[in-house]
DNA sequence: TATCTTAGCGGACTGTAGTCCGTTTGTCAA
DNA sequence: TTGACAAACGGACTACAGTCCGCTAAGATA
């Protein structure tokens, strides 16, 4: 398995690059016409089926067929169903990327580095809710898998949640002898996409107690006045 | 999906029963000689190969032809690889069962509602470092499966949280206005094992780091003094 | 326009999960 | 001991994931 520590600067600039963008820029040829009407065509069949029968019920074979195409030109566009709804999440994901990298814009400078957290949190939990149906399967196995997609948008999101961390104890906003590497993931587990469909669907909390529920735990490490 | 809430009462007592016993308590007929040797068959030759191979790479079919026995057999005793794994667990776990049910033996009873609660968290840690290989099989698609077993440990781990946070809360040692619920699940995420596996694997974190870490969380959730 | 190169295509193929159902056999009652 | 019955067996079968590799045609070159 690969040790992601260290390889933030690789994958923050990812963040606000498409991996379209990415392969033009690394490729000499560019992709091939009718390749470019395949993938289209793969991911417009994709989200009708997802729509009509949910993801977990379409398999990739349907998925060709309904396409036309032969499963071979399915895989070699998207290796696997998580990387379609990794691709599917794309448009959705860069506002929300876009709106995290900024600071939260006018609301983020705002306030402090604690308040950028909170906002950091209450973001997540509501970009779980609109989109939790293709997230599960687009980061599930994240950890075993060797997918760069997936490994990408995982450790993007566990950067920011580190970066803001550290923020928050610079600033002295938080305990300073908190172990910040493990809140990073704790954090991660916290927002982490399972615990959030369990939370939801089969407890049946709400997304305004989930908010409070994590706000809670890390009001626990701040700095006591 | 199945809400679990409420079921409190009836899956604790599960916890300290095999499948076997509840089995024999329920049904009129033992379970025919054939097909107990059949079990005890499937669960050695499990037990083999996945000493072997690792969890992963064993196949459903590999252990039917191992055993020699068809896959149709298999499935009527195991129907998924993550019962087979539960299965091979339920000796080590009773173990660690039997102990958080008993407050932690002499060690609980010297200490308070809230040490029973680190001892809780420092004993499953250490569980997980010890089964991790059949645990994340075991519990995968916990919630999506309908696995009475899965569901069964599942809830019986999330019930032991809740009363133990439960238990601190009412002695005073933790803030009051704390939501137990949504920490019952924060808790449970936070020794969740695909998280245990990421942190341990991926970024290297030791099980006393871990242990600190969790610590670290819940002190925040602790009555200022 | 003709030729060449190779990215891309597609479907046959392999391996696994999981089901189905006709057959076998352990157990119990007479 | 025998007959009846259901539990258990087993392997053929279906469906899906994912791979492989010979063929097709896009588009670069001249």
């Amino acid at each position: 398995m690969d040790n992601l520590k260290g390889r933030a600067g690789e994958i923050l600039p990812a963040l606000v690059t498409t991996p379209a963008d990415l392969k033009q820029s690394r490729q000499k040829r560019e992709e091939r016409s009718d390749a470019v009407q395949n993938r289209l065509k793969i991911l417009e069949v994709a989200k009708a089926l997802f729509a009509k029968n949910g993801v977990e019920k379409v398999t990739m074979t349907e998925i060709a067929e309904t396409a036309c195409i032969g499963k071979g030109t399915l895989y070699r566009h998207f290796s696997y169903k998580g990387e379609l709804c990794l691709a599917l999440l794309q448009e959705t994901s860069r506002a929300f990327q876009n709106d995290v990298l900024s600071g939260f814009g006018e609301e983020g400078r705002r306030t402090t580095a604690l308040g950028r957290l909170y906002l950091y949190v209450d973001r997540s939990i509501d970009f779980m809710e609109q989109n939790h149906a293709l997230l599960r399967p687009a980061l599930e196995n994240a950890s075993a898998q060797h997918n760069t997609d997936q490994l990408v948008a995982y450790a993007s999101m566990r950067l920011l949640g580190a970066v803001l961390l550290k923020e928050a104890v610079a600033s002295g906003e938080c305990r300073s002898d908190l172990d910040i590497e493990y809140m990073t993931d704790a954090l991660q587990g916290l927002l982490g996409i399972e615990l959030f469909i369990y939370q939801r669907q089969a407890i049946g909390l709400s997304v305004d107690r989930l908010k409070a529920g994590v706000r809670q735990v890390l009001e626990g490490i701040v700095t006591k006045s």
